[in-house]
DNA sequence: GGTGCTATTCGCCAAAGGTCGAAACTCGAC
DNA sequence: GTCGAGTTTCGACCTTTGGCGAATAGCACC
């Protein structure tokens, strides 16, 4: 029996999509989460499953970087993407991040069945019109998420508040820490990112957007 | 007599520009910058000028910060946008931004004649493969451009440095200024953008990149 | 059971960041 | 000339950040 991971943030879509995952794999075993946070959560609880599908839109980590990070932690996890960008660079750059597949939102049930076959068989796949010119990853870009993947799951967390431009105390509270954990994750995410403040950790991590660039804080 | 401002940090790209210029108007004076702080100094010192031919990719400010300071504080100097970037869509983000024009580095000669004399008669000019399909900008993207449009031409100083992960101490001493005045800067910056720390204001500038994401610090 | 290794946690102290109030300087208007 | 609005400048004071050493907890391996 198969074990299915679904990160997603709108509920609508996430029920639709456990709907396509039970249609392509009938007794499988799905669990959702809604948010980055909880999708951290739900894979060191399962971290022998056999699909991941992951929105790439969600609170807590927008963009590449939640991709990099489980991928560089769960190797043999197989991830699709899912997103509502309708651009093939998108989907060409989540492959080149390590995804095997890509479904936009827009694509129809048995597309996604396809996908999590295609996916499951050990094959990449993405929507027929989004096939060939795929582009090499910006070797920037591609440094940074191997620096991402690098890092322990707390300290993924404390770098996607810093991300969001919180300040320790805040990260310290959601996170039910002292300030003074938190400012030694600080101390090791700057030694992984090989920056040296606050700042350029924020910069650095929205490289990994999907937009031209993430959205403003506050 | 024309007065034209050429700001470009590729001197044999700047020289060509400076003869297309000369082609498109014989007799015109023009003045080059190779960085965002000479081409600040330019345009003090010459505000009432005719033209202004902005690269986008310059030490200092990369991607839209600046071309949406200059339309802020000179709204009466056309711009016409140089860019190494093919893709239509950096044109028509240029376009939203305030510039009258835009000018791919692979354009030849007579193009760049023909989109100078456009400018100048008020009109706006595309590279023909690239009209049409503008798209608006995203809301946040034009809020921020209008704040960032809003500092003082100092304070936009420190905002590009700051969004190069600079210390206020570098900073204050590339500026000549003591590290107070910095900071005072940073409190107007941060008033400005209506956000409260530079972790958050470094953010809001990387939303005015032409790239995914700016190229990362150090 | 021990023995490394790493993740996570924390307190203390020095460095950097940020607020407030205020002075000097520009520049156009009257 | 001088008035006033806005820019730039700065010092004093408090908050936030970051580095260092160290203790604890889990985990693989022998």
């Amino acid at each position: 029996m198969a074990d299915v991971l679904i990160a997603d943030d709108h509920p609508l879509f996430r029920d639709a999509l456990q709907r396509a995952v039970l249609a392509a794999l009938p007794g499988a075993q799905v669990y959702t989460a809604d948010s980055v946070d909880a999708l951290l959560v739900l894979v060191e609880g399962h971290a022998d499953a056999d699909l991941l599908l992951l929105d790439l839109h969600m609170p807590g980590a927008r963009g590449y970087s939640a991709l990099a990070h489980i991928r560089g932690q769960y190797p043999s996890l197989p991830i699709i993407v899912v997103s509502g960008h309708e651009e093939s660079q998108v989907a060409h750059r989540a492959i080149a991040h390590g995804a095997s597949g890509y479904i936009p939102k827009s694509a129809p049930v048995d597309q996604i069945v396809r996908a999590i076959h295609a996916v499951l068989d050990g094959d990449a796949w993405l929507p027929p019109q989004m096939i060939g010119n795929g582009s090499a990853l910006d070797p920037s870009e591609e440094d940074i998420a191997a620096r991402v993947a690098s890092l322990t799951p707390q300290q993924f967390r404390v770098l996607n508040m810093i991300a969001e431009g919180l300040l320790n105390k805040q990260i310290a509270y959601d996170l039910g820490v002292s300030e003074a954990t938190v400012k030694a994750h600080m101390t090791a995410i700057m030694r992984k990112l090989g920056v040296s403040n606050r700042t350029q950790v924020a910069l650095a991590a929205s490289h990994l957007a999907v937009e031209p660039a993430g959205t403003p804080p506050g």
